[in-house]
RNA sequence: CGCGGGGUGGAGCAGUCCGGUAGCUCGUUGGGCUCAUAACCCAAAGGUCGCAGGUUCAAAUCCUGCCCCCGCAA
């Protein structure tokens, strides 16, 4: 057994060298760790034909996987994928289904062939999402399903009783990496779009908003029944602990957790509190 | 030695450049008003200004070192 990382990179404030999550788990468990910094490099294909390896199992490893590495294992490999494939193909499924305001997503169990999240499912399980749930929340739910339903697909290749299932390639959707410039609010969207961007865009890039002349990332939000006749980005309450701004469709979007340029999250009375925002400001 | 922001009563901030009375918006407590209130009015309590040195008649403010928090970048 052993365990293929990404390589250490330098990260955090200071620029210190950290070891990747996974490495820091396998080290402890004193199970071996390989850091390739090419998939293509014949060292590395090599030291996984040593290992003899019947099964390696995938799960957001971030880059693809060249075919003579899929190959190695005898049974081949697996993937954790967090969607319900074929929908959310690509690198930010959670987010997407997120920001798309979805009722449920889920995980899927295949293989990992050449093409992107194309492979056969061995198994799917669904998962709700919650109106006002995160990006980060809905991807711990994820996490845990996804590894209980992994160990069971590898039982059922261990024992042969494993059922792969091929992907209905013509409903198949993609869930394209996220993007910096997708955390630039717009206001005329609806207020319910922009609440699911806040949830969805997390824990980057965030949605992000200029108020007060300060730059500030916006953490949770909500969309209640009231409506306004005020123009899209005009702040409709600032005060009680209440900061809310009109949306495009008449909607109100009320701004719960906010953080300013190098504060920590605060709640929206902690924020009215030291910033001069009032009733009918526009935000730019 | 990657870049930058921040630490000031319980919370969020101003004041720091240019040294000289501890300020603002809230919260808390007490009182008042009101049929009533999370609303309004009055009053009070509450601060080693992150820590340690230094300069000075005098330091939140200037100098030096350190600790902690946050963002960017990766």
């Amino acid at each position: 057994m052993a365990l293929v990382s990404q390589p250490d990179r330098p990260r955090g404030r200071g620029h210190k060298l950290q070891p990747t999550p996974t490495k820091l788990v396998a080290v402890a468990a004193g199970i071996p760790v390989l850091q390739p910094t090419r998939l293509k490099d014949d060292a590395f294909a090599d030291a996984l034909r040593a290992l003899s390896l019947d099964l390696a199992v995938v799960a957001a490893y971030g880059r693809i996987i060249p075919d003579r590495v899929l190959e190695i294992p005898r049974l081949g490999m697996i993937n954790i994928h967090a969607s319900l494939l074929p929908k959310y193909r690509g690198a930010a499924p959670i987010h997407r289904a997120v920001i798309n305001g979805d009722k449920e997503t889920g995980v899927t169990i295949m293989r990992v062939v050449s093409e992107l999240d194309a492979g056969p499912a061995f198994a799917v399980e669904r998962i709700p999402i919650g109106p006002d749930d995160t990006t980060p929340e809905v991807e711990r739910a994820l996490a845990e399903t996804g590894a209980n339903l992994a160990v069971r697909v590898v039982g059922q290749l261990a024992e042969g009783s494993a059922v792969e299932v091929p992907q209905n390639h013509a409903q198949a959707t993609y869930a394209p990496k996220l993007e910096r410039h997708e955390g630039a609010i717009d206001w005329s969207l609806p207020a319910n779009d922009i609440h699911n961007r806040v949830r969805g865009l997390q824990p980057w890039p965030l949605v992000s908003v200029t108020i007060d002349r300060v730059r500030c990332s916006i953490y949770r939000t909500s969309v209640s029944g009231e409506t306004t006749t005020a123009p899209p980005a005009t702040v409709i309450a600032a005060s009680n602990g209440v900061l809310a701004v009109a949306a495009g469709d008449g909607r109100v979007v009320r701004i719960l957790e906010i953080q300013p340029e190098g504060k920590r999250v605060m709640s929206a009375r902690d924020f009215l509190a030291g910033r001069r925002v009032q009733c009918g400001d526009r935000l730019p």
